[in-house]
DNA sequence: CTCTTATGCATAAGAGTTTTAGGTATATAT
DNA sequence: ATATATACCTAAAACTCTTATGCATAAGAG
């Protein structure tokens, strides 16, 4: 139940996804997120969130902005205008993705 | 365009579907059949198949079967018992998968 | 008042999966 | 003769994630 591993791959576009509505968004906020919004069955761990996120901010593709919050530091992260681009383009790439996998999966849903 | 990268963790599920299907197949047919029903889109590659091949095998779940044509060897695999039911449990693992997916990447559609 | 849980960041070692790049061999088409 | 298709295979590298840590503050429980 629940926690299903991660296919390699989606995490970078689940992240440029939840920025794309949220705006701006800190690390901690992102693991919440998608555990609430995948009622548990989905949990980014932090071993593998921070370094993402510090990979696309070196591909510039997020912005940082330090925040202090109850005297505990917020690293925000938002798109870039590249990073915006490129987010329809990660998305477009899975979305196409998992309707190849529905045609290897239900063959005879030829409606493709 | 086509030879999107496989998201890591789905090969073994497309090989078990396919051999669902078609009761036996072997290797090489396994990527022309992969690349047909998904019109070029996806590749899958001998470096990545074949030790897959032998994984399955060595997990129980695939039996093999040599058989010599126009002198050119084929290694032909079929599901065991137990590959049938693990093939289910893989099927219904990456349908909540990609269920999951949709849930985040079309908020909107909160038909889950 | 101390201990646990939640919040918030981070990195390193290991595991797992795939790509890339080779290798062998036969059959067929140019 | 040479290239392409068929058919198998493996090793090294790349990539991505899990697991296991570490640090620090805030809030709640006992």
């Amino acid at each position: 139940m629940g926690n299903s591993k991660l296919y390699k791959g989606s995490l970078n576009t689940i992240i440029l996804k939840l920025l794309e509505e949220s705006d701006k968004m800190y690390g901690y906020e992102i693991t919440q997120k998608v555990k609430e919004i995948t009622k548990g069955e989905l949990n980014i761990t932090e071993g593998a969130l921070y370094p993402a996120l510090h990979k696309l901010e070196a591909e510039g593709l997020l912005d940082v902005e330090m925040q202090k919050v109850d005297n505990r530091l917020r690293k925000y992260y938002k798109l870039t205008e590249k990073g915006t681009t490129e987010t329809a383009n990660r998305l477009s790439e899975l979305e196409e993705y998992i309707r190849t996998m529905q045609t290897i999966i239900n063959p005879n849903w030829s409606i493709n």
